[in-house]
RNA sequence: GCUCAAGUGGCGGAAUUGGUAGACGCGCUGGAUUCAAAAUCCAGUUUUUUCGGAAGUGCGGGUUCGAUUCCCGCCUUGAGUACCA
């Protein structure tokens, strides 16, 4: 009987969901496994053979793991919201509603042909109100917290009042915006409704404020950073200018740290975390001030060790005493984050051991000076321990446990001397930096200010003023791209000002230069330019001094960026040392005399929230007095509007501001015509929308309980799922969707709304697939330059057809001429005498891939009559051998490339499991691989060589005798083989596996019932339809989904013998069968006895013999 | 520039606690079957060779009895990111 796959797979099809085979219980005795691919935005273009890479890769995980006893939630859905609908409904009127729709159906359709177990009773989409219903109580949970870094979490806003009401926000550790008013309890109760509403608003999660955003004219909308690749939209690539708006943003600043960390707990790959990383971009350095000068000079006061002093202090270091040795070797070894360090100098003390995270000191008793220095560091904010050497010789554990307790209950010191308050002068301006390199301070020679810099109209002397202006309205005409592109032009100006240098007290210029970015950390970098290129080029250009502090390096022709290995010299007390030290004690001293802190600064920006589109969420936000108010969650969804066109209104609103019915009444609690505006209790609704992120954040979730009406999800379900164990998809959302959807998943878990705060256990990225693209190489003839132009030339041209030239018949442009000028000379186009006034030049055109045949040869015909190729109707083709042959190369599939090859195509040819097979068996799962139909042809004949081992000719027909000891070999090397590889994610082995065991047995005859039926189950989660029909014509009774997965048994696997590689250095050279229970000595024996060994040895006695048994035998001449 | 990943036949790729390089498939060559084609089946297919062999996994070194696999340096390709202080 003919293997049918199109009639088998119409069929199963139809059973699984029928019988709704996929459908995962939120309640089951099964151990969970929830399997996820990433979000499709059903696009207009439908899928490609690339999509379905990696949906194909987790259904076979999905089916596996519902053989080996698991309950799979294995859903899909639509991200349906985006800018391509709302683009085509602004080209076309059509209501982006009507074609998301139309395009959600086709790709069910595709969907549906491939055979995927999903769980369609589950699915979603972003763009129905029951969905988004969610997405805007997420938006108001958001709004109604704030992030308390005390406790590390997200917290009511409710909390964040109370405090406020009690003692002011002057105790308040949260993060927010920067430039918050200190107030009192007092003048809290004292603020106005509105104020009240502005400062929170200041703390809130999500905040409106005004931005520099990016705006991209040509899409009428802001983007997000991630939106923009090189400058320019990611979609369509249209220019993109900074503009200050008033925007929703999410404070995910708030959990760079936490997003961080908890890359460490998560199973992703190593290249993806390291963008995310990069993307957080976290730097350790310091905030430091320079007082601006103002005629006075300020020398410091603070004793200093010399670096006569620190070297001492380092041998010191060296030479411990026995009990010194034995109490460092314990608190060394301590884990975790009292880290402590010896032979410390805390002033002008050195001190045995301190640990400056938490502020302890720990010393040997005894000392002459105790009760001094105990006054100094307690007016330092030190604890300080005593113990006698006896006590640590006796028991060092006890005295660290001491300290333990010392550390985890801290003594309250009571100072007694006052901190110094540097007092502010009134006139005085500061300019604080951030800097990674505080332990290069004394390689300062100047600052650079950003030209917007708002001190830099304050700080320029009269005589600079003209200088700074022209260069401040140079710099505005400079667009952000062409600063970005051009990064080589040294430019900026001197403001005539100077610094302070809070060390040295010397005086430092400070400069404008648009290398320094407004909108990077303060705005202002302290130069070094001995420790970095771009302030070293600025002071080469600019003729600034280059201060050296690196001992023995030569700055004549470049920084020296590099930090490792390198002493800092003419530094004062950082002489001698090295970077990690200089820089540890260069902070210290920072913090003791109050001028900077150590800090650390993320480049993560806050996300912007708002577009101005219509296709998004709306959200539930109506503004009263100004200030944004949320509508309550019981009043949810509240419903996108219709509009008459989805362009922004004539004043520059976002299309919502075309909407009629736009309106909140407050007390009707419903969304109400514009014309009601007039009365008091209705208010404005928010005119922008939600990014495409929104509902993409958070999505995995609503799948644990799809249809629940009442709530996000039900607790008892987000408790049995958990998270997803296993999320494949494309890397390209490696700083988008993924970090996003990590930014809610932990908000929502601080919230205590979700059991985990990380919502992905495990994630692959797939690989793209790429086309093949065919090209044809098309002949242009024109007349050579220089002969006179006169008729007979055109002549000439006219009679001459357009030519294409088979591939393999040129390997060069002039070899190319040649082939067409004596193609032409033999067909009489071209008249001999004008021979050498043609020139022929050569173009690769993309011909469709789907005329050309798996030998590379074209459809000439085809190609001719293709709708595209109007104008080579009348073209002749230079043969090879008979056929065209045309040129290949890989590139990205493109309708452009016309090399896109449409699954539904191969499904029809060769079926869903042949493409299920072919897919997985191109490569591995996460490189990017070119795709050539031809190929499939493997796969498909391995279909039906398995059909066969079921038949005998038109019957089908298995036997129940007892299996051969080979066809049980065959059947477990199977086995552990392919269930090996889908642990390891490694499909594209296990299709070799598949066709090793289906060409053995066909070899061996075989068709045991004992066999062929556990292969079935084996091979069910790759090519489930041919499965399922083999498995009920076998007898079995309904769907082959659960049944058990055959387990491996390693006895069929035991040999007897081994065919033992005989290697001469190292180089194999012929093999030899042993048996297996050979000791080492009867081995050597039999092989040296060998007469192909005394050949290769010729003569020689070998070294070494190496024997191991069971792999290999290596003689070494 | 920085970070990461990858370089193996004509092509996709296989082989790692270091142990027979090129499994499996495509393509190609020859043969069988056929009036013929498709389909199917069989044999061969890294290079080189004096047919004994010899060389060979981007290049150059190293470690080892033995290296595609480990180490050092370099080259190439791809991806991400970039006046980030």
């Amino acid at each position: 009987m003919q293997y049918n796959h199109q009639e088998i797979e119409e069929n199963w099809q139809k059973f699984w969901a029928e019988n709704q085979t996929f459908k995962a219980e939120n309640n089951s005795e099964k151990p969970k496994y929830y399997v996820l691919d990433m979000f499709p935005y059903p696009s207009g273009a439908g899928l490609h053979v690339g999509h379905p890479l990696g949906y194909i890769a987790s259904d076979i995980y999905a089916r596996y793991k519902r053989h080996k006893g698991f309950n799979v939630l294995h859903p899909q859905g639509y991200d349906s919201f985006g800018l391509p609908a709302e683009q085509y409904a602004i080209q076309t009127g059509q209501h982006p509603a009507k074609t998301t729709e139309a395009n959600i159906t086709t790709y069910r359709k595709q969907l549906d042909k491939i055979g995927f177990s999903f769980d369609w009773s589950r699915e979603v989409s972003t763009s129905n109100p029951e969905y988004y219903k969610w997405t805007q109580w997420i938006f108001i949970q958001l709004f109604n917290s704030w992030y308390n870094k005390d406790t590390d979490k997200a917290e009511d806003i409710a909390t964040l009042e109370k405090i406020f009401k009690k003692e002011g926000n002057a105790t308040i550790n949260a993060v927010s915006d920067e430039d918050i008013k200190t107030f009192s309890a007092d003048e809290w109760k004292a603020f106005s409704k509105t104020e009240k509403e502005e400062i929170l608003l200041q703390y809130r999660l999500t905040f409106l404020s005004d931005t520099e955003v990016n705006w991209c004219p040509a899409l009428g909308t802001v983007l997000a950073n991630d939106e923009i690749v090189n400058g320019v939209s990611e979609r369509g690539s249209h220019p993109v200018v900074r503009k200050k708006m008033t925007q929703w943003s999410m404070r995910i600043s708030a959990y760079a740290q936490r997003l961080l960390d908890g890359l460490e707990k998560i199973d992703w790959p190593q290249p993806l975390k390291d963008s995310q990383t990069n993307w957080i971009g976290r730097s350790q350095g310091a905030m430091v001030s320079f007082d601006v000068a103002n005629g006075t000079e300020k020398t410091s006061s603070e004793v200093k060790l010399s670096y006569k002093e620190l070297e001492a202090l380092k041998e010191l270091r060296q030479n411990l005493s026995k009990a010194e040795t034995v109490l460092w070797d314990e608190l060394k070894n301590k884990k975790g984050a009292a880290k402590f360090r010896k032979k410390y100098t805390i002033g002008t003390f050195l001190v045995d051991y301190v640990c400056l995270a938490k502020n302890l000191i720990v010393e040997f008793s005894g000392k002459e000076d105790e009760a001094e220095r105990t006054a100094f560091f307690n007016n330092e904010s030190f604890n300080v321990v005593r113990f006698k050497n006896e006590e640590v010789i006796e028991n060092v554990l006890k005295v660290v446990a001491a300290i333990n307790t010392a550390i985890q209950f801290p003594k309250k010191i009571e100072k007694t001397v006052e901190k110094k308050v540097v007092a502010k002068d009134e006139n005085k301006y500061k300019i604080d930096v951030f800097t990674t390199r505080p332990d290069t301070i004394y390689g300062v020679s100047f600052m650079t200010l950003a030209p917007e810099h708002e001190l830099v109209s304050k700080i320029t002397t009269d005589a600079q003023k003209a200088d700074v202006a022209n260069y401040i309205k140079a710099t505005a005409k400079r667009s952000e791209r062409d600063r970005m592109a051009d990064v080589k032009t040294i430019s900026g100006a001197f403001t005539g000002a100077y610094a302070i240098h809070p060390f040295s007290g010397e005086k430092v210029q400070i400069w404008i230069g648009d290398y320094v970015l407004a909108n990077y950390g303060t705005g202002a970098v302290m130069a070094v330019p001995c420790g970095d290129q771009r302030d070293y080029d600025f002071a080469k250009h600019f003729n600034i001094p280059i201060p050296n502090i690196f001992e023995g390096v030569d700055i004549s022709e470049e920084a020296h960026t590099g930090k490792d290995g390198t002493k800092i010299a003419n530094s004062d007390f950082l002489s001698g040392l090295k970077y990690k030290k200089a820089l540890k004690l260069a902070i210290f001293e920072m913090e003791k005399r109050g001028f900077g802190y150590g800090k650390i600064n993320y480049r993560l920006r806050d996300a912007v929230f708002s577009r101005q589109r219509y296709w998004g969420e709306p959200f539930p936000v109506y503004y009263k007095d100004g200030m944004p108010q949320m509508i309550d969650a019981e009043h949810l969804p509240i419903v996108l509007p219709e509009v008459e066109k989805y362009l922004p209104t004539e004043d520059g609103k976002p299309p919502l501001g075309n909407a009629t019915v736009w309106a909140w009444d407050s007390r009707g609690k419903k969304v109400v015509a514009n014309d009601k505006l007039k009365n008091k209790t209705v208010y404005p609704l928010e005119l922008n929308t939600m990014p495409g992120w929104a509902g993409s954040s958070w999505y995995f979730n609503r799948y644990m309980d799809a249809t629940n009406a009442t709530e996000f999800a039900s607790k008892e379900s987000l408790e049995y799922w958990k998270e997803v164990d296993l999320y494949i998809g494309g890397s390209e959302h490696a700083t988008g969707h993924l970090l996003y959807a990590r930014f809610w998943q932990k908000f929502l878990f601080d919230k205590g709304i979700v059991p985990v705060d990380e919502f992905a256990k495990k994630l692959i990225n797939q690989g793209m697939i790429l086309g093949t693209s065919a090209f044809v190489y098309k002949a242009t003839a024109f007349v050579q330059n220089g002969c006179s132009i006169d008729k007979s030339n055109d002549d000439v041209l006219e009679k001459i057809p357009t030519i294409f030239v088979s591939k393999n018949l040129f390997s060069s442009d002039d070899e190319f001429e040649t082939v067409v000028k004596n193609y032409l000379l033999d067909n009489k186009l071209l008249n001999p005498n004008f021979a050498d006034l043609v020139m022929i030049t050569k173009t690769a055109i993309h011909a469709d891939v789907s005329l050309v045949n798996s030998s590379d040869e074209l459809d000439v015909d085809g190609f001719k009559n293709h709708a595209l190729n109007a104008d080579y109707k009348n073209a002749e083709f230079v043969l090879e051998d008979g056929a065209y042959k045309v040129g290949r190369e890989v590139e990205k599939m493109s309708k452009s490339k016309y090399n896109v090859v449409n699954p539904d195509d191969i499904v029809v040819e060769y079926g869903a499991d042949a493409l299920r097979l072919f897919e997985m068996f191109l490569g591995p799962l996460e490189q990017a691989k070119p795709w050539k139909t031809s190929g499939i042809s493997g796969v498909s004949s391995f279909l039906k060589k398995l059909w066969k081992l079921y038949f005998n000719e038109e019957v089908f027909e298995v036997s129940d005798a007892a299996p051969t000891k080979e066809e049980l070999k065959v059947l477990h090397k199977t086995i552990k083989k392919v269930e090996e590889d889908i642990e390891n994610f490694s499909f594209n082995t296990s299709v070799s596996t598949f066709m090793i065991a289906v060409n053995e047995l066909t070899a061996l005859k075989c068709n045991k019932k004992a066999i062929l039926e556990p292969l079935l189950v084996l091979l069910s989660p790759y090519a489930p339809h041919i499965s399922e029909e083999l498995w009920s014509k076998l007898g079995n009774k309904g769907s082959i989904s659960t049944a058990g997965f055959p387990v491996f048994e390693a006895k069929h696997l035991i040999e007897s013998a081994k065919n033992y590689p005989i290697s001469f250095n190292g180089k194999m050279r012929f093999t030899l069968e042993l048996p297996l229970d050979l000791s080492k000595e009867e081995i050597e024996k039999v092989v040296m006895e060998n007469e192909k060994t005394i050949a290769q040895l010729e003569g020689n006695t070998p070294k070494k013999v190496i024997i191991v048994p069971g792999k290999i035998i290596n003689i070494v001449i």
